[in-house]
DNA sequence: GGATGACGGAGATACGTTTCTCCATGAGCA
DNA sequence: TGCTCATGGAGAAACGTATCTCCGTCATCC
């Protein structure tokens, strides 16, 4: 046999087989035109008759024709798909702390990935070429990359849009994304410091990612512009009994603060349990604030004041940063030239947070407000 | 320009254009062997003498080769990619009821996937050809499918497998999980009547889905077998303020309930919230449970019993089964010969729930205990 | 009346793998 | 010497699509 006529002969060959799916093959052939005439017509390119346009149609949809994405990824290198990098501990893809966080933050991804008609997969940063390699990926969002991270150095180089969510320490993105912690910090101590604290403690981490560094330096730099005393404890976030022995170390100091920021989730909890432990009214003698998305602290005794990262707005925009990146880019090759897209040309993004009060950072009014919106942008 | 030289020349003359990624083929010149001998050297298969294997390996390594996800799915008919398919409202997806427990589930079921090598993309159940058919499946898991669902339907035609979460009403599916929401109910009612309930209501939705039905089922008889009177009120689940509404409604009729089950996540907030305005107490004046994966309820005061479907054995027992029919696929194709697989064949798979019981159920001793914990082994 | 161009569509190639088939070589053995 | 086998590896055919190139056919225009 000849490879001409195997070639032609394959598909009533196998055709015996059950539950074989119709190919672009069958369809030119049962609308008696060739593979590229169905193609056309299925895809609105090339120029057709409307006639042929419906026909084609027809006899696909009557035959059940499903293109093969697989093939449609090869010929085209696009496949569609975007990745969200999560770092994990343990078996488990994200933290503990940043539980409610994430589940938002994904969720607006998937959401705003869809719209624009792409479909999202979760990835672990950790196993590298076990699952990585398997899935055709159009380009990746990665939640607080690493200082020089060798993952987005690795995705980079492939050629890969990356954006970040997380201002990047110092790997290559094509876009980032990230909360103003430094206004968040200010805004939070000035609320304190209004509701009457006069010495204001911090509970941070210990590791180097962004947020943390962040958001404790704008602490710090608050702290000597006010002439107090920095009073804080740091612990490993990732670990949640840590976060609870640290909360009971900065109440039990000699030099116990009157008010607390917790800069992870389950520090309100945490520093309320310790202020019972220690008979701290709240907010009478301790004002409390914790960064959260959990809507726990709005039923709390009493409730607790949180800082929100709107990871829903963070999602959304990172998302349509790198999707207007993948289609971008097509173009972009054509016309640009230079080999290395210079460093400063990466575009950064800041989004607003917001404040939730509630009682527990109130002293004067009891009443739970919500603050005013910022105007969007600058800082 | 003859074909061949065409296609051996074309590394070569597209090599100029940057970011180039290196296929098979330049890992097969750069190491003087075929491109079968890397495929082998590389997936571990063929007969290939170790020193030969490392070399290809370490030549590729150099290169920095990477697989082409697409081309290898193309050829071997397997993407390594699991759908997650979940109903949609409006824009987002899941409703906001659902939201805990997808959350979990969903990371569950990610997590699992990724422990045997596969990644997980949520893809709406709403949008036909836009995304599905962009995204190339080993198969897919339902998240309670409705009766005769047309997306299952032509999901199975396709002969992708198809495992749901819920009991599926009368689309096909490979196999199914679901909690035994029949004994849930009656422990809780069972629970409540222990604490001094004597006449327990419940609300309930209007959607057809497995588990509400199933649920008011299992009261209605309970209702019956322990000579009670009915007391329930049915709202449209996937709407928040209907659910405020419905709660106040059943406190409100003349044979109003002492004790109440909710089926839905908000519906422990929403019936505190009423039970304020008649100036009732819980639980002395009524006792409250309700089916949430919310930690909210642990903070309210009182705090709430909450029936936990524990998600996360779901998501991790569904995505196995689904990885189970994925592979085991192959080698059934070749044995069997029947047609249409037995829908009795469809194994199922009841998973047991968990009631946690807090103040808002006990009448008796107001401590806070947690039910006996069960034989280890899952979460 | 022949060049021109729009129209409608077919052929063939390439995307980058995996894998089936088959070949060369040399050792072992009668 | 001639035969079989195991070893190591190469060739080439798919997988199913998109798309580049090109071809015939009319109608039109100078």
């Amino acid at each position: 046999m000849t490879a001409a006529a195997n070639h032609h002969g394959r598909r009533t060959t196998t055709r015996t087989r059950r539950l074989e799916r119709a190919g672009i093959r069958d369809v030119a052939a049962a609308a008696g035109v060739s593979i590229t005439t169905v193609s056309d017509a299925l895809n609105g390119k090339g120029r057709l008759p409307d006639e042929t346009r419906t026909k084609v149609r027809e006899v696909a949809e009557r035959l059940g024709y499903r293109p093969s994405a697989a093939a449609r990824t090869l010929r085209t290198g696009r496949s569609g798909l975007i990745g969200l990098t999560v770092t994990t501990y343990g078996q488990e893809p994200f933290t503990f702390t940043e539980f409610a966080y994430f589940a938002e933050m994904a969720r607006a991804a998937t959401s705003a990935a869809l719209n624009r008609g792409y479909a999202l997969v979760v990835l672990p940063a950790s196993s590298r070429h076990d699952v990585w390699s398997n899935v055709a990926l159009d380009g990746t969002v990665v939640i607080d990359p690493s200082d020089h991270d060798p993952m987005v150095a690795d995705l980079y180089r492939q050629g890969l849009p990356v954006v970040s969510d997380g201002k990047p320490g110092n790997c290559p993105v094509t876009a980032w994304v990230d909360n103003d912690h430094h206004a968040a910090v200010l805004g939070i101590l000035d609320h304190l410091a209004q509701a009457g604290a006069r010495r204001i403690g911090l509970l941070t981490g210990t590791s180097t990612d962004t947020y943390t560094r962040l958001s404790t330096e704008a602490y710090l730099g608050w702290c000597r512009s006010v002439g107090q005393e920095p009073l804080y404890e740091a612990y490993p976030a990732h670990d949640p009994c840590a976060g609870a022995v640290a909360a009971d170390r900065l109440l039990a100091r000699p030099d116990r603060p009157d008010a607390v920021y917790g800069l992870f989730d389950p520090n309100g909890t945490d520093l309320l349990a310790a202020a019972r432990r220690y008979h701290l009214r709240v907010p009478d003698d301790l004002l409390l604030v914790c960064c959260s998305e959990s809507d726990v602290y709005a039923a709390t005794e009493p409730p607790i004041t949180t800082l929100s990262l709107k990871p829903r707005r963070i999602g959304t925009t990172v998302v349509n940063l790198l999707i207007d990146a993948i289609e971008g880019q097509s173009s972009a090759n054509q016309s640009s030239d230079d080999e290395s897209p210079a460093e400063e040309n990466v575009s950064g993004q800041l989004m607003p947070t917001e404040l939730i009060v509630r009682r527990s950072s109130q002293r004067r009014s009891p009443r739970t407000t919500v603050s005013a919106p910022r105007p969007p942008g600058e800082t």
